[in-house]
DNA sequence: GCGACAG
DNA sequence: ATCTTGTCGC
């Protein structure tokens, strides 16, 4: 792809999300959210994708659906799809999300009652350059509340690795305690959470729609077994099993 | 030229 | 994302 095609796909691109990111709602939307129990949530999902080493245009796209609070395995879809769309920093939303939201729509349509009332979803959602990440970009276009969970931090908007930052890291004590990562601007675009006891590296997590900043914190850390959030875990594990089953690495 | 760059 | 097994420690 040419420099000069790839910056007038990024303006495209710019200005999509300008025009999405309105659709955006930040705030509890359902009845489960309503009290910290979460009485009525019965389905959580995840999404990932898997690559196959030193190929960037086949992958496996993976949705799993959990039980909660017992988080075990309801539905697993894994299927391979091609991506047209490269990847770019800020912009991963245009490569992922049209294969996720298709096996979100394959779900519905075969069985509805199977459906995440929330979808955790590996990636940033406010939390992004422009505040419309993955999270919020599946959200939007799928209807369903999604959170995000980054398993690095994006310096964006002021919010940078310093020292300042590895010290609120260290002031995490157990699982649960979080800290907020505001953007120059004063607003807080999401959370540092420590998902567990045993992990000192936190995960980034942030609105994606239809659900507010603590409800997704307090959602995350529900749903954590380990440090990387159950749905995601198994959507990511699973993916990369059907990598393995079904293009075995060509021994030497 | 150097650093940053979700997945 | 992926390259990569064992190993040290709680």
């Amino acid at each position: 792809m040419s420099i000069s095609s790839q910056e007038e796909l990024v303006k495209q691109w710019e200005s999509e999300q300008a025009s999405l990111r309105q659709q955006v709602v930040d705030e509890d939307t359902e009845d489960w959210q309503r009290s910290p129990e979460f009485p009525g949530l019965e389905r959580v999902g995840g999404v990932d994708l898997s690559f196959i080493k030193g190929d960037d245009v086949n992958a496996c796209a993976q949705l799993v659906v959990l039980s909660y609070p017992d988080l075990e395995l309801l539905y697993e879809d894994s299927r391979m799809v091609t991506l047209t769309a490269p990847y770019i920093a800020g912009f991963l939303a245009f490569r992922e999300t049209p294969c996720l939201l298709e096996a979100l729509q394959h779900l519905e349509k075969t069985q509805p009652n199977l459906l995440p009332q929330v979808v955790l979803v590996d990636g940033n959602g406010l939390f992004h350059y422009r505040e419309f990440g993955l999270a919020c970009h599946l959200g939007v276009l799928s209807g369903l509340p999604c959170v995000g969970v980054a398993k690095n931090l994006l310096q964006v908007q002021g919010v940078t690795k310093s020292e300042e930052h590895q010290s609120q890291i260290a002031s995490l004590q157990r699982g649960g305690d979080s800290f907020p990562l505001t953007a120059a601007s004063g607003r807080v675009l999401g959370k540092a959470l420590r998902s567990s006891d045993s992990s000192t590296k936190p995960v980034y997590v942030s609105v994606g729609h239809k659900i507010s900043l603590d409800t997704a914190l307090h959602l995350t850390h529900s749903c954590c077994r380990y440090r990387v959030p159950e749905p995601i875990r198994q959507a990511d594990m699973r993916s990369r099993e059907y990598l393995r089953v079904h293009f075995p690495t060509t021994a030497d």
